[in-house]
RNA sequence: GGCGGCAUGGCCAAGUGGUAAGGCAGAGGAUUGCAAAUCCUUUACCCCCAGUUCGAAUCUGGGUGCCGCCUCCA
């Protein structure tokens, strides 16, 4: 079994084969960097990190090249009111993309092009389909003519004849007169008065959207790449228009997959900065929702359906992620880290029924996720392998000692390997849990709190539970939460 | 008007011909002085109608509802 991708282009879902055995050429549209990024985004970005480790996974040398859309109206606009500049704009938004990503353990691109400074490639491409006749000057503007691409539409299916034009009511005035056909689009745009501006035969001016992703795929990964990604909302005009650009220019396929993810929904309509619906990363973070539950919440869907932000969805994540971290923490404690590097060799001594077990659950969590990228049902691998970790971590806590035999110890070794390294493939590692202490006798910690756990414990001791009880009140009131276990230990946490 | 997508238990969500993964919540149990936490067990015939088939959530036709795109968008 072998990887399959749903390709917008063909809207089938067919066998992924790469241009070059074992290599694999990745462009994913970036994000115009003029705000911080929502949740949106962060699906986009985490559903394609999936993907990529997924390849590398598989054995296959990945480059991914993402860009950064650092010349656009927005930025322009919020750099007016601001007071500041483009750059000034940019380059804070793209500091705080990193930090977001970052956080959210996202790999970062091997290049990350940026529109401004890829004007000498920008500008060359557009010249080119100039010669081509492909684009036409009007007024210090440049258009692209979708006329003489006799395949315009092939992506989003559509025939032009058919469209609404206007139907998004967003068409900038003036522009419709110095256009040929109404679906012509901009490559670059004349500057106005008082807009920074960059130097063009064309005269002043800033490039269009589109042919900023044109000219920097083939700048950085040439005519043809295997896969290009981005948001369903990219499908038209966006992808569209670059297929056209690029195609009409080089001759030759821009792309051979096509990749779309859904869109993000609260309450049943697209999250959208127009709409005012977002939820930026950051304030989700903030708000105590860990990166993990974020992944986690996001990869619990099929990447090409639409996603519904609830806060009931995402607590729901937040426990799911709670059993998942504290079984990944077990395995990550149980294993010698220097050999947590080769897992797909199990050591020795695992008995061939346990081999044979692991093995299936590798089979199967490879195989979800060659089929199109079932994250779903790779989760549900994830679940099944974590139990038994879980529950073995369970008996030894409360000193079940027949269960603490070496070949036993020895099997969930591996199986914690095993898990360890399948999460890693969705991205999923442990997380810390919220700071706290064993409090028992003579053991280091929070000497405020040890003293109340010590009172508490004496007072249960004369079986006065009346003021155990008020203690663990107190305690709970300042957000730190007790946990009793056996022995005579209580373990605590901040909440 | 055109193009595309979706409808599975209280909630989220896999499954695309052979009698419904997984997560959350709920219930019962173990444990506890009582809790909390933890662990164990447990809960569905798949929007409606018609058809194809030995057999359909899964294929076909029709219907209903919801969503995305049609030059800002991940």
């Amino acid at each position: 079994m072998s990887l399959r991708l749903t390709n917008t282009l063909t809207r089938r879902t067919e066998p992924f084969v790469p241009l070059e055995p074992g290599k694999v050429s990745i462009y994913c549209c970036g994000v115009t960097v003029y705000d911080l990024c929502h949740l949106g985004h962060a699906r986009s970005y985490i559903v394609w990190d999936v993907l990529r480790r997924h390849l590398q996974w598989r054995g296959y040398a990945v480059t991914f090249v993402q860009n950064f859309t650092d010349i656009d109206d927005k930025i322009l606009k919020r750099a007016a009111e601001e007071g500041s500049s483009m750059e000034a704009v940019s380059e804070r938004n793209i500091a705080d993309y990193f930090t977001d990503m970052d956080a959210l353990n996202i790999q970062r691109a091997d290049r990350m092009p940026r529109a401004t400074l890829s004007l000498d490639g920008i500008r060359a491409l557009i010249a080119e389909l100039e010669a081509k006749g492909a684009a036409y000057s009007a007024d210090g503007d440049v258009y692209f003519a979708v006329m003489v691409k006799a395949d315009y539409g092939k992506l989003s299916g559509r025939d032009l004849d058919q469209q609404q034009e206007g139907a998004s009511g967003r068409l900038a005035d003036g522009e419709e007169a110095r256009k040929h056909h109404p679906f012509d689009f901009a490559l670059w745009k004349g500057a106005k008065p008082g807009e920074p501006s960059f130097p063009s035969p064309w005269g002043p001016g800033r490039p269009g959207w589109h042919i900023e992703c044109s000219a920097m795929v083939r700048q950085e990964l040439g005519d043809t790449i295997d896969i290009h990604l981005g948001g369903a909302d990219l499908i038209f005009p966006h992808h569209e228009n670059e297929i056209a650009q690029s195609e009409a220019a080089s001759g030759h396929p821009l792309a051979r997959f096509w990749l779309h993810n859904g869109m993000v929904n609260v309450g049943g309509e697209k999250m959208s900065k127009s709409l005012g619906n977002f939820t930026t990363i950051r304030a989700l973070l903030e708000s105590g929702v860990s990166p993990m539950t974020l992944r986690l919440f996001v990869l619990q869907a099929h990447y090409r359906k639409p996603l519904d932000f609830t806060a009931e969805a995402l607590a729901a994540a937040a426990s799911g992620w709670k059993g998942l971290n504290a079984a990944l923490g077990l395995a990550a404690r149980a294993i010698d880290p220097a050999a947590a590097t080769d897992t797909a060799s199990p050591p020795a001594g695992i008995p061939p029924e346990v081999e044979g077990e692991l093995a299936s659950f590798r089979e199967r969590f490879g195989a979800a996720l060659d089929d199109d990228l079932n994250t779903s049902a790779a989760l549900a691998v994830l679940f099944e392998l974590a139990r038994p970790l879980r529950s073995q971590a369970h008996r030894q806590q409360r000193g079940d000692a027949a269960t603490a035999d070496a070949a036993r110890e020895l099997n969930l070794r591996a199986r914690g390997a095993l898990l360890l390294e399948l999460a890693g493939v969705l991205g999923l590692i442990p997380e810390s849990l919220p700071t706290g202490g064993s409090a028992t006798a003579g053991e280091a910690g929070d000497p405020d709190v040890e003293a109340a756990i010590a009172a508490r414990r004496q007072a249960k001791a004369e079986r006065d539970f009346a003021t155990a009880d008020r203690i663990r009140d107190e305690l709970r009131a300042r957000g730190i939460e007790l946990i009793d276990r056996p022995g005579g230990i209580t373990d605590w946490i901040r909440s």
